[in-house]
DNA sequence: GTTGTGCCTGACAACGATGTCATGGAACAT
DNA sequence: ATGTTCCATGACATCGTTGTCAGGCACAAC
């Protein structure tokens, strides 16, 4: 034999030693093919093109991560509050499209409101190495985070902003999207609205009710008056709040709701009571067949393709060595009138 | 100095090194508590750990993984049709949660259809030296894997099966699906049915269409006078579909639409000419408020979970050393009555 | 006192790649 | 013919870890 190299390529994968045998060349000339660098002539490129194909060879980003400046493993970390959530998926799609064109892999994980499984997630992304992090926050700190925000770790949280530790993020205006519901109903006519909201813990559900109320308040509204249900983490906890609510001696006319699964717990309440066209209803986050309700939901819909595109650009940005400082952006929240938010009061 | 190593961290991530020097150990000591390896005294042990968490020290996998025998990463690619469809996403999840119980992060991508796609998410994965793969294959063929798959790596295809190699699946029984969509409004005494389908390059509607029409076959009614509309590809495609459908001569008292946007489609075009109380409607696929609708909309349910959780136990079957034959594991669909499939014929 | 048996421990090579640097030859200038 | 420059190329160290193996120490047995 002349190869310099054992050539068997007993039942492992092919690495460079392989290539470099079967081509005839060293296995510096494969790794300069292999990553387009310059410097091989044009017959050599092609012999060891040639020679990868055959053996059916694939570069192994691991090991040149290793030793590669700057270490990049072109893969990021996602922490989501679930994959299987329809607006979490949104913004995974809008990441994984902003970022594969730069060829970066995307590891997704889910929350599931545990703020244990949070911190066990970043471990295991940081134990693999990504080039970044994109975070939903659900701990009450992220200042776990700082030694490795400080090495240098591109990192955006996404839906909330972090606490503990100042990094970009990228959030839903919420108080001005609560606010927006406020007055649209205010501007009905409506004057006895309530709001049924998720656990208090949880920032953005503060920050809608917070909205909400105050433009209540300026509209002259005693929002002391209004009644406020709080803690309602699925949609039959929210179900049984609007049956009450609407039950009392002096219901309401217009109900608010802060998420998704409230929406859907108050509409089951007004049908099966028979005043979901009687009592108006707006809902924060859009979702599928919101249209062909009867009648049709109102809502204050979030961009979640904007948001996820957003946070790959400020995560790109960092990783490509962006030093400003952290910031907050903010995508506006929508209005969408559909039929159930312009019922008049009685 | 009195250590052996170079003791700084000077601006990147500690290494082993640096653990070992601050604890006055050999690196191999620092490995071997690091992987909760036996033959450590536990004074030692206490030592390397108070020294790890003083550097904030943290495992690189890859670096171990490129050493380790078996080269495991512990972490998998997950190829989807779209991490922001909702279907995906459940499956997404279930995979999720039965992997995290071994440490195992998960690669997710989106095909959006595209055959090359495929091609590139595939090796994109392979060169990050994935264990295993869960593919929704698209690709005419997946002939291509067959040199990694015979390399033993694991590979799980799931809601299609693969062409051109031996591989374990995972897939809903489409045509027992489809048929029993069919049976059920035959037992109505529908005997003028349609159905709207998908693409037919799409294995999975061809199957349902299959199963649909040999019903009605086996019922007496002449298939070849089923209005038979496919290529339909999004909710607007399938309105005007519909709408025609129903416009016609002799329209039919019974659809079934094999897909959910298409169902979506149907139920907009049921609603726009008035007939959504007058002709019958089965969807394959289930989804959110399919019971708050006007009538609430009869379905042909896949389990998105139970697929995932099975694709899961192959896969982690295989990585541990399982070499059975490669087998397709059916999960079957259910109906789901919710009062549009229960409408009889005028 | 010698030998054996464990148990801890660390030196060293190796995993598969890339960065650095030296080398050899062709092409060109003198 | 000699010196200079440039290009293509490969030897070698190295990235951070784990596998192998040998050494050292304590303790028990002869």
């Amino acid at each position: 034999m002349s190869n310099r190299y054992q050539s068997e390529v007993a039942n492992g994968r092919p690495t460079m030693r392989h290539v470099a045998a079967l081509a005839g060349v060293g296995i510096k000339t494969v790794s300069r093919v292999m990553n387009d660098e310059p410097g091989v002539s044009e017959a050599t490129r092609r012999r060891v093109l040639g020679a990868s194909q055959q053996l059916n060879y694939q570069l192994d980003m691991a090991a040149g991560s290793l030793r590669r400046t700057g270490r990049r493993t072109l893969s990021i970390g996602l922490v989501l509050p679930s994959v299987s959530n329809p607006f979490s998926g949104e913004i995974h799609r809008a990441l994984e499209d902003a970022l594969a064109a730069r060829g970066i892999a995307v590891f997704a994980a889910s929350l599931d409101d545990d703020p244990q499984r949070e911190k066990a997630l970043v471990a295991a992304f940081l134990g693999r190495r990504v080039d970044g992090l994109v975070l939903t926050p659900i701990a009450k700190s992220q200042a776990y985070v700082i030694p490795e925000h400080s090495r240098d770790l591109p990192m955006v949280f996404i839906d909330r902003e972090p606490v503990g530790i100042e990094a970009d993020a990228v959030v839903t205006d919420n108080a001005v999207g609560g606010a927006k519901a406020a007055a649209h109903l205010l501007a009905r006519g409506h004057r006895k609205l309530a709001y049924l909201g998720d656990r208090t813990e949880i920032q953005t559900a503060r920050e809608r009710r917070r909205g909400f109320l105050e433009e209540l308040g300026r509209a002259g509204v005693a929002t002391s008056a209004v009644p406020v249900r709080e803690g309602l983490h699925d949609e039959e906890s929210a179900r049984l709040a609007a049956r009450e609510l609407l039950a009392s001696d002096d219901p309401p006319t217009a109900i608010f709701s802060s998420q998704n699964l409230i929406t859907f717990g108050v509409m089951r309440a007004l049908k099966e009571l028979g005043a979901n066209k009687r009592v108006a209803l707006v809902g924060f986050d859009d979702f599928t067949l919101a249209d062909m309700m009867e009648p049709g939901i109102t809502v204050i819909a979030q961009h979640p393709e904007r948001i996820g595109k957003l946070a790959a650009e400020r995560l790109l940005a960092r990783i490509d060595g962006d030093r400003t400082a952290p910031a907050t952006y903010v995508v506006p929240s929508e209005l969408i009138a559909r039929g159930s938010g312009e019922i008049a009061p009685a």
